[in-house]
DNA sequence: ACCTGAACACCGTTCAAGT
DNA sequence: ACCTGAACACCGTTCAAGT
């Protein structure tokens, strides 16, 4: 073994200190690594280290671009809100929309959970891709004869369930197994037996909730 | 200053190595210890370091008693469980109750909200405080005619849209001040404005979702 | 059995030095 | 301006040594 090959995944010739031509590194790129890197190895493999192997420079490098790691957290939330399908809004009726965003938004955070945290104390000002998205449901709710005053209400809401059913969809399916202390606890062992052979109803629990929740706001409507 | 008092808190006498009389730490104390020190500091707080110096012991003391900071997060949780009440099923009407425990829940978990992540993943088995909890609630939900393989899936949801309010009930007031980016946001930015003065809007949002969700879970009843 | 104290591999972050 | 590399203060966890 001649090579020892140091640099990361790619062999690179590797950079010398001092500023480079031109700028290595940027936040797009950050932001693409960070979701690549947590599509591999989980929140877990998301560290400064591991960030900065994948994009060939050291760790320190990435302070040149953010200010953090909950900075990177964040750019990683915007992406992902940018990709939850609020066009709907405008191709379908209120309550089909409503639950087709839904069902968007979960599956998209369902993977990405330990971004709930941040996302739920970070005020939405210079967050453009949230905030484009609340632009869309908002028109989308007002379009449906919804009283303005209700709008934000509902979505906060609705955002709740979303958030708390995305935990709900990580969740193993044995969860609800309750083992040995089965006996002590006889109406709720069978409830969860009562389901049959698939003993996780996640998705069931899901829709039940989401029907709910628009039937119950859908009646708001002028 | 001819103290240098070395040891935490209280100022015992030091103890030296080898094995104490009798035992200094148990799981009960650990968890007392780990609560209040979260109660002081917050989740950031709370490292096995300070948790250990709170119980004026060693770090790795702690470590023949739990076998990992997550089990003491669980043993925090499991606390927690313990407190939400769910004597309301046995005291009040099915929609009542199921609110008094929602907001309970909620209440309880607004301050523990890393938490969260924990339990969403943990199996109930070996759990008892929270298997306790199911069992109250789907004895309550049983006792308002639910048919009993709809109970799961309506605490599962219930569940859900509670984690999620809990997040926001820590959110900082002005989370939806859409700032500089106002002007392209217009109906989101008036929609946030109608709300007045209070601009979060979480204890009206979360008694509108819960009313929702209890509306349509109640027609389940047979 | 249950403590101390030293040690380990990691973490995010800072900063001087280099170009 | 933007990189490297060394350094810092911390983190959770392990383990030999002590009683």
């Amino acid at each position: 073994m001649p090579e020892p090959s140091p640099s990361p995944a790619e062999t690179k010739p590797r950079r010398r200190a001092g500023r480079p031509v031109g700028s290595v590194l940027d936040q797009a790129g950050i932001t693409a690594a960070a979701l690549a890197l947590v599509g591999k190895k989980g929140y877990d493999g998301l560290t400064m280290a591991a960030l900065a192997k994948s994009l060939g420079v050291a760790p320190s490098a990435l302070y040149n671009h953010v200010g953090s790691k909950d900075e990177v957290l964040r750019l990683v939330e915007e992406n992902l809100m940018s990709q939850v399908d609020s066009s709907v809004f405008g191709s379908m009726p209120w309550e089909e929309a409503v639950k087709a965003w839904a069902y968007s938004y979960r599956d998209i955070f369902s993977a990405h959970t330990p971004l709930i945290s941040v996302i739920a104390v970070l005020p939405v000002t210079d967050a453009p891709q949230t905030l484009a998205m609340y632009e869309a449901v908002t028109e989308g709710f007002l379009r449906a004869g919804f009283p303005e005053d209700r709008i934000i209400p509902c979505i906060v809401a609705l955002e709740a369930y979303i958030f708390g059913a995305a935990f709900d969809a990580t969740a193993p399916a044995d969860i609800f197994d309750s083992g040995k202390l089965a006996e002590s606890t006889p109406h709720f062992t069978a409830a969860v037996r009562s389901l049959g052979p698939v003993n996780y109803p996640s998705d069931l629990a899901f829709r039940m909730g989401l029907d709910a929740l628009v039937a119950g706001f859908g009646a708001l409507r002028s």
